[in-house]
DNA sequence: TTTTAGCACTCTCCTAATCAAAGTGCTAAA
DNA sequence: TTTAGCACTTTGATTAGGAGAGTGCTAAAA
């Protein structure tokens, strides 16, 4: 990163600062006027200037005030604004919310969804914890009228699959119970990436006798993990992108809306984005555990992102993790123009609250111990 | 309904005609060149006059075209344009997709709300069935870890409801198994409005040596029952009314949304509404089975909502069945300028197969007619 | 050498004015 | 009863002008 002369540095942040608020080109008289520097119009135009060589600024026409460039807001996202940790008003009434209210895996994720766009006033997204990741608590098969069954699968998490399945002729519940218990003896504790694994391995090393069975948990189990292979994405609050006054030309917000609601393509983005994150946070992890909650949260901005839709917008996320690993990502989406320090601390505290109601003991009261060692090394 | 002479009502249905397909407002020039009726502008001009008078045109300023007001868009629905069974394209494809990949509820009401999206180019929208009239296929409870536990339930419509609960102790996998065997005796093929009440009466008729179970069925399905009365909507495609001209006002389109958003407002209206439709529905049913595909389709136009957001919106709704029972609700919203030819059809068309899917021994194939003769009389 | 004051210049935004186009309502003729 | 003719109204697009805001440059001041 270029160190910028301290004069220079604070005018970009000065104008950062004002520009997000306001959302009017910045003028020199502006800035002399509103902030005491004791500098001229003058002089802030020199540095204006300056900066615009650099490539911070830029302005729309001819003779209007400066804006940030995409490079100017990365700039001020990591070095400039100060982390400021909010307080969230209704604190205390969110955590209740989750903890008293939600139980199942959907509605968490959806009220949380729900909440970043509430709180941000932006819209807010959450994706569901990696499926492969989850770590399995039971499997259950139950008969579901003529030659069909319901398989269940619970993961540590509290996150429910279940799928419908043919079979060819009934099988009587006691075969089903059978099948369900040697399987809950074998995997459970497993990832379900592992189970996927296990399941087309192990059947050799098993007596003779249990064969059968392992047949038909292949192909039952493999019918529900192969198609239960999609994350869902959750996101509320785009409304909330209607009132920016960067959308007011009509056209920009529907080409935005129609690219988001097209899901796969941003949101695969970013999802490989952030897996590389991840990565590296794993090795920077040691090093420097004081800053580490805002150190995940990671602000992608503009232009940062392949995709012309977003030429406008600034996304804000972070990793949740789940004994202790990652396991998906959460966000708000706004305007580039957006209040950054606000939005990251809101991001933060959300992710760290997910994580607690997922894992910290307090959803699966003194199971995520026992399970922990139960997990194979 | 007012006996309009034939030929003003021939005017009319072509104003409505090409209105709808130009989004201008028609004058009268435009009438009688390009449609064939050997009147004169001038014969129009009157003609119009006299409409407007009656309420059924208006014009938005002096001396442009005319529109149509919401009672001529009504008198257009009602008895002007002629039921055209279009024919849906991809019908096969739709057919095949419905068949052979989606086999859980959510899935298939998720893909129906897409197809109504797309096959209207408006928004498609679906009301998961009435809960409370599904049937019950199987109930089961499983252990899911320390004092807790999985209770899945199971309609014969493949709808899958689960919650996790908690209870002060573990209860041991034999008697859990139990449970679900004499819930299953007793209440297979009963409604879940009918469990409900049921759970609470039945208990005094047992024999003593059961009560224990009921207490516990009662904590268990009083929760999950009590839980999960509110039914999903299914929403898809509310971005394809971004190109509508009739909403190139952002603050319309703004408003619209995020009424629409807060989905409790209109559709629980939408619901009340058709529920009273339903009630003659049924009466008429005996009447005239003939015209009865359509006849089920409803059209509500712009202000015959109490809602101003919905103004300029038009929407068609189609109730559909199970077991002869109408339980839900699908349909799509688009602009009140819409083609409702089309779009009856393709709301017809589309219940209709919902309908198949969902019961017409397709979706679970040989079940319907079992299950129909294990339900009490 | 750095900062400041002064001034000409540029560009947008707002308003008013003008003009053609479209369509009506009315009157009188067919 | 229908039609032709004509004056009238309103919109929308275009143009022109002027105020406002802010810059860049130059020369003076610190």
């Amino acid at each position: 990163m270029v160190n910028l002369k301290e004069r220079k540095e604070k005018i970009l942040q000065i104008l950062l600062h004002h520009y997000i608020r306001t959302g009017q080109p910045v003028g020199s008289k502006t800035v002399a006027e509103n902030y005491d520097l004791g500098l001229s119009p003058a002089t802030i135009r020199n540095c204006f200037a300056e900066l615009e060589e650099e490539g911070y600024l830029t302005h729309p026409y001819t003779s209007a005030g400066r804006i940030p460039t995409d490079k100017g807001y990365r700039f001020y996202v990591d070095s400039l604004i100060e982390i400021q940790q909010i307080v969230v008003k209704e604190e205390e009434r969110i955590r209740h919310e989750y903890y008293l209210r939600l139980k199942r895996l959907e509605d968490i994720l959806n009220y949380t969804s729900y909440l970043l766009a509430r709180l941000s006033h932006y819209a807010g997204f959450v994706f569901s914890p990696k499926w492969e990741r989850n770590v399995l608590q039971s499997v259950n098969f139950a008969p579901a009228g003529e030659n069909k069954l319901l398989v269940t699968l619970l993961t540590k998490s509290g996150l429910v699959k279940y799928s419908l399945l043919d079979n060819e002729r009934n099988i009587d519940e006691e075969r089903l119970r059978r099948l369900s218990r040697i399987l809950n003896r074998m995997f459970s504790g497993f990832s379900l990436a592992e189970l996927s694994e296990k399941i087309y391995q192990e059947i050799d090393r098993e007596e003779k006798k249990e064969i059968e069975y392992f047949k038909l948990a292949k192909r039952f189990l493999g019918q529900l993990l192969f198609s239960e292979g999609k994350e869902d994405i959750y996101l509320e609050g785009m409304n909330n992108i209607f009132n920016m006054p960067e959308f007011k030309d009509n056209k920009k917000l529907s080409d935005l809306f129609k690219f988001i609601e097209e899901k796969k393509f941003f949101f695969s983005w970013l999802k490989k984005e952030l897996n590389s994150i991840v990565k590296k946070m794993k090795s920077e992890k040691e090093l420097t555990n004081s800053n580490w909650i805002n150190k995940r949260v990671k602000v992608t901005i503009g232009s940062e992102t392949p995709f012309p839709e977003m030429r406008d917008c600034s996304v804000v996320t972070s990793v949740y993790e789940m004994d202790e690993q990652p396991v998906g990502f959460l966000g708000i989406l706004g305007p580039k123009r957006m209040e950054y320090p606000q939005m990251i601390s809101v991001v933060s505290f959300i992710s760290q609250l997910v994580e607690n109601v997922l894992q910290g003991g307090n959803y699966l009261k003194g199971e995520s111990k026992k399970s922990r060692s139960n997990h194979p090394k």
